[in-house]
RNA sequence: GGUCUGGUAGCUCAGCUGGAUAGAGCAACAGCCUUCUAAGCUGUGGGUCUCGGGUUCGAAUCCCGACCGGAUCACCA
């Protein structure tokens, strides 16, 4: 029972028997009817006034005619300039209605033994330091879009690559050893990762003050910045590790061990996990000998210094290193040797990279690589690229320490809520866990949903001020519905009143009642676009019409004091659909949705 | 400079596969709690959809150009 098909066709006929032409299903635009006209459905009629020879409002009138006249479904129409606006039977809405709410899962198709494989790559943090605002944006969208593809029939491997080696973490560990004095997370009270993240912070002090040092006695920046005796002591280091020296690996174990405990309890909190981690100590050389049987089958090609090239100026691109003189390699080199690994670990039908659009560049590269190596899916990668989170002073600088502290931020949005949420009396009569495990969903749903709503190739502006906000379009406002609906579900719950049965059609209900119906219908729609499109926001913003849309209507009826029985059970059932669609929806973008608040 | 990307209300954002009078929220102002939760609802004010051309019955939406902003073009990852 497809309304839009029915229509489609119906119009088809129309056209065909009025005009004696042929158009096709996208000649004929279907459209929700706006508000503040009558009906429940538009047709665009422009399209055939050529064919008809008649004015636009003629043409509606007579197509109009034609179809009410062996649709059943419509009981009358009305033409308003080119647009043919037609009222659908209420029957027809509550026969949709009985069928949404018998649809347990309605809205998430589901995986099956069959489904095809979906792996994303998201997170990717380094091991130097903890996670701030940027990774917020990039650890929501990840595990939300993962989400959308599982409702879309994808089975899904969510993935972390942790950047755990390299001269970054050789800094922190560097700086421990030197000004540590043993310092550990038990003995400062410090998150792991937090700690370690002080150490690279002194170490990016120490390593500046020699520099000035040096400029001082003579020498120019650059030179300083190669022969500061820290950085010379920091890769010596890293140099230490690659050839696998007892102590340093020992030190690097252990604060990397810090750094997982603390990123462990950030994900957590943020609701976020993996179903496979890969580290990049383990991976980084990989790549090498795939880049060396590209250079033999000609693919790319070898410097007289030694060092290995693709030329992909045939393709618009320029000349991309991939190993340098001395054999090493570089971070376009692993990603070729993880993407391959991966798909050697896994039955994977497509691969998507969750990371920020300043690496597109890198991203473009990597897909034509593959594919000159002879990956069949190397043009298949998809780089799910997102924008900048910026604040409203500009970027983020970690140099001017406005950095936005990721475990910082969600507990200040706790803490807000919490006390909002006091202030207004929602908490009161509720246990001392019952309070935390409200303020928890109400604070981290603002936050994920205020980052989720904007599309995500956009950069965003985040304003940790006004950010901490619970009217409008926010996720506590949806949150706040949904506990509203279930209040009144418990109460018909209690009064014995059963309304999770089929409802009697012979009911006279009301054109936001049937607006309502057609939104929530639309919901598994939105879901497998916002599946194609990687977008969230997609979600985001229909949950906030919907339930703006309800509240409107919520205001308007007195559900529970309804006197007419059949009315009352019709009313208590959109609610229920509404509550689902919302819980289901915010679901999808790992937003929990409390029974009370 | 090349490539990519964005520019919609004072602010944050929807709308962009062309359709009706361009929508929300915030902020401002005015109303609504003896009725199922007022984190709500109703109303008022607020727009050269950056600018200029083109395509057509019709353009915020598509095309071309200009202007402004961001990203990237590393033997960093």
């Amino acid at each position: 029972m497809n309304l839009e098909l029915t229509i489609q066709n119906a119009v088809i006929d129309a056209v065909k028997a009025l005009y004696q032409t042929d158009v096709t299903a996208e000649q004929v635009q279907i459209q929700k009817t706006k508000k503040e006209f009558e009906g429940d459905v538009t047709v665009v009629i422009f399209p055939f006034v050529k064919m008809a020879r008649k004015s636009p409002e003629a043409t509606g009138q007579e197509i109009g005619e034609y179809i009410q006249g062996r649709q059943s479904e419509i009981s009358a129409f009305n033409v308003i300039k080119g647009f043919l606006n037609l009222s659908i039977n209420t029957s027809f809405w509550i026969d949709m209605l009985n069928e949404i709410a018998l649809q347990p899962t309605f809205g998430n198709a589901g995986v099956s033994e069959n489904s095809p494989m979906m792996m994303i790559e998201y997170s990717s943090p380094n091991t130097n330091k903890p996670l701030h605002l940027g990774h917020i944006r990039n650890n929501l969208l990840g595990f939300s879009i993962s989400e959308i593809q599982k409702a879309n029939g994808w089975k899904v491997v969510k993935t972390n690559i942790v950047n755990d080696r390299g001269i970054h973490i050789c800094k922190s560990m560097l700086a421990w050893k030197l000004f540590g004095n043993g310092e550990t997370p038990a003995s400062s009270g410090l998150k792991g990762d937090h700690l370690v993240g002080k150490y690279y912070v002194v170490f990016d002090k120490a390593y500046k003050a020699e520099i000035k040092q040096l400029m001082e006695q003579g020498m120019t920046e650059e030179e300083a910045k190669k022969n500061a005796p820290l950085i010379l002591e920091a890769q010596k280091m890293l140099l230490a590790w690659e050839q696998n020296d007892a102590e340093v690996r020992h030190l690097w174990e252990t604060m990397n061990g810090w750094v997982y405990e603390g990123f462990d309890a950030t994900y957590k909190q943020l609701g976020v996990d993996f179903d496979k981690i890969y580290y990049e100590s383990e991976t980084y050389l990989e790549g090498k000998s795939e880049v060396e049987r590209g250079e033999k089958s000609g693919a790319f090609y070898r410097r007289d210094d030694n060092s290995v090239w693709a030329d992909l100026t045939g393709d618009g691109l320029d000349e991309k290193l991939l190993l340098r003189a001395d054999g090493t390699s570089v971070y376009m080199t692993q990603d070729i040797g993880t993407a391959k690994l991966r798909y050697n670990d896994f039955p994977i039908n497509k691969m998507v990279y969750v990371v920020g659009n300043e690496q597109n560049y890198h991203f473009q590269v990597l897909s034509i690589l593959l594919d000159k190596l002879g990956f069949e899916w190397g043009k298949s990668l998809v780089h799910f690229s997102y924008g900048m989170v910026e604040l409203p002073e500009g970027k983020m600088k970690s140099r001017e320490g406005t950095v936005v502290d990721a475990d910082d931020l969600m507990e200040e949005m706790i803490q807000t809520a919490r006390e909002t949420s006091e202030e207004l009396g929602k908490l009161d009569g509720c246990t001392e866990e019952e309070k935390a495990g409200i303020a928890r969903m109400v604070g981290l749903g603002a936050l994920k949903y205020f980052i989720l709503k904007v599309d995500p190739k956009k950069n965003m502006t985040f304003n940790p001020k006004e950010s901490i906000d619970f009217n409008g379009n926010t996720g506590p406002f949806i949150q706040y519905t949904h506990a509203r609906i279930k209040s009144v579900l418990r109460k018909a719950a209690e009064q014995g009143i059963n309304f999770g049965t089929k409802i009697e059609n012979q009911l006279a209900i009301s054109e936001k009642e049937s607006y309502l119906i057609q939104l929530i219908a639309q919901f598994p729609a939105v879901v497998k676009q916002a599946g194609e499109e990687f977008s969230p926001a997609l979600i985001a913003n229909y949950e906030f019409e919907l339930v703006k849309e309800f509240n409107q209507f919520y205001h308007d009826f007195s559900i529970m004091r309804e006197e007419n029985e059949a009315l009352k059970k019709f009313r208590l059932q959109l609610s229920a659909s509404v509550a689902q669609v919302v819980k289901t929806g915010m679901g999808l973008l790992g937003i929990e949705v409390p029974e009370r608040m």
